[in-house]
Order: C-alpha cells, then structure tokens, then sequence
DNA sequence: TAATAAACGCAACTCAGTTGCTTTAATGTG
DNA sequence: CACATTAAAGCAACTGAGTTGCGTTTATTA
C-alpha cells in the first residue's frame, strides 16, 4: 500500500478503501479526506461536526473501527477518557500496525500529535515484567497555543 | 510528608490523612489502607468489591478526587477507559505532585504497576512543539500473568 | 440485472462518572 | 462535655460516550 499523509485526491482516496477491503461509500471516502488533512486527530463528535451530511453516530463509530482494524487510523492518548484516532503515516495493514513514535498532548487545546520523528525508548525487560510494546507521551503546549 | 509505601499501621493511615487535612473516617482508612497494601492500582469498582461495607460509588469517587487532590495518589494509564489510581511512593502534596517514573500496564490482567525505578526520557522542546511533561508506559506481562 | 454482503440508520441500552441536595459524623472551641 | 462548624457520606436522578440489535439501503460481484 502506498503511504497516505497529506491532502489525497478523491481517486486516492477511493483507491485506499478498496486496497483495505472497505466500500467507497460517500461517508467513508469524506471520513478519510478528513483523516488526511487534520495534522492532529479527531474524535467521534470532532467528525460529527466536519462532515457533512450529518450521520449516525453508530455509522460513525463502525467506520473508526473498520479503519482502524484494517490499519488505516490508530487511536492516540487523549486525556478526557474520550477516543481519539489520527491517520497512520507508516504503511499499516490489518496485519502489521506499526506506530512506533511518541505522541503529544496539548494541555491548552486537548488535542494530541503524532510525532513521528521523536521515537520510543524499547526495552524488552524490567525485573520480572515482559516489555512487548512502549508508548512515550509528551505533554505541553502546541505551535498554536504557545 | 513521610513515605507511604509498603503496609502500613493503622496509626500511619490516621495521621497522614490528617497531614494532608483529610477527615479519618472509617472508610477513608480503610482506602488508604487498600492503596498502601496493593503494589498495582484500583479502579473504583475494585476498590468497591474489596472494601468491607458496602459504600456508595459517590464516595468512593469523592475520595478519590480528594486523594488525588492532596497527593496521596495519583491516576495511572488503563487501556478500557477507567480511571485507575495508584498510591504516590515519593512524597507528594497538593502542591507538588511528582510523578516521574514509567507505568506497565499488564495487557492479561489488565493490571498498571508504576515503575519507579524507570525514569522517563525528558526533553524540552522539538519544532514549535513546547513539552512540559513526558510520561513512559509500557505493555507486557506482569509477574503473575508470564 | 439479480444475489450478496457490507454499510447505514434508528431505537433502545449500558455503564463509568457526575450533580444536587439532604443527612451524618469528625473536628475544634469554649 | 456541649455546641457550632464543616467535611464526608448517602441517595436519587442525571449525563454522555460508546454499544447492541435489527431492519433497510447501497456497493460490489457474478
Ligand atoms: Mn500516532
Ligand atoms: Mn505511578
Ligand atoms: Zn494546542
Ligand atoms: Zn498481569
């Protein structure tokens, strides 16, 4: 699968469902631009209010969950107990998800940053605990609210 | 403050609930207690099952905001959407409330244990970005679930 | 174009956590 | 100890994100 970060043409758009196994329903072709042009990430009621037609938030919920399950969107750490997904920038597949890079957190506009340039201390062991996965989160104040 | 790990007495439990301007009633003992005898975290549903008398979960919800607020715990990350709090093992207060060490969260039980021994990687600043704080969470198995 | 299965839409539900308000009990003072 | 004060407990009703079931629509495929 080709990588997907930046503005998509509706062709690519259409092209990424179908190579995931998903319809190219007028909803889920709109949710998928949004993914592509949002540098932060978005929740369940964030999506509500951009997309157009203002669906269900059950069709909302099932397409977060099929995008995320076929490897196109990833949940990030959000500090308000809500879900927040952003777009994978590495090529993921139902497969092989792969999002080994830090996360920041705004503390002024609560939104969350995948920073893909600052990578993750891995370490395999501590004691009598197996370390399989590590998750760095970073917190402060974004471009926009310094 | 004196250190709170590892069980404690009764006395103990007493007197740093008064140092920290908290009311020593029975239930708020018997928390404290809970916290200092658990090497992991609790959710309030645990904490609900195992505490003696039957309290209501505004109570415990209450106290544990209080807790929080006076430093004697802090919340840890949970993967399912609860809020998980552990007992602070460094000497924290309302006003300083130190935090610095790595969580693993046990992906079988479910369990958060703070590693106090990992220190996070801490860095200031990367672009526009202005970091505060960094927190380190790791996922694996635990001792018990290996 | 017809069959099929995925996606959508609606209603009802779940469940952690919250809010308002009254009652109980811990604390401090005389 | 007796009383006033105020934190904490208790109860009921509510909130809101996310879920489940099921019937309908729509994209895909043959
Ligand atoms: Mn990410
Ligand atoms: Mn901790
Ligand atoms: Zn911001
Ligand atoms: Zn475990």
């Amino acid at each position: 699968m080709k990588a997907v970060s930046g503005i998509l043409l509706m062709a690519d758009l259409a092209s990424i469902l179908q190579q995931h196994n998903l319809r190219k329903t007028k909803f889920r072709i709109e949710l998928l631009q949004l993914f592509s042009e949002t540098t932060s990430s978005l929740t369940a009621e964030e999506i509500k209010k951009r997309v157009g037609k203002t669906n269900d938030k059950v069709t909302i919920y099932r397409a977060l969950d099929a995008f995320e399950k076929s490897g196109l969107i990833h949940k990030v750490p959000d500090k308000s107990n809500l879900t927040r997904y952003a777009m994978c920038h590495t090529n993921c597949s139902a497969h092989a998800h792969i999002d080994n890079h830090a996360h920041f957190i705004c503390t002024e506009c609560n939104e969350t940053f995948c920073m893909d340039e600052i990578e993750v201390p891995k370490m395999k062991q501590h004691g009598d605990f197996q370390i399989k996965t590590s998750n760095l989160t970073l917190e402060g104040n974004c471009p926009k609210c310094i």
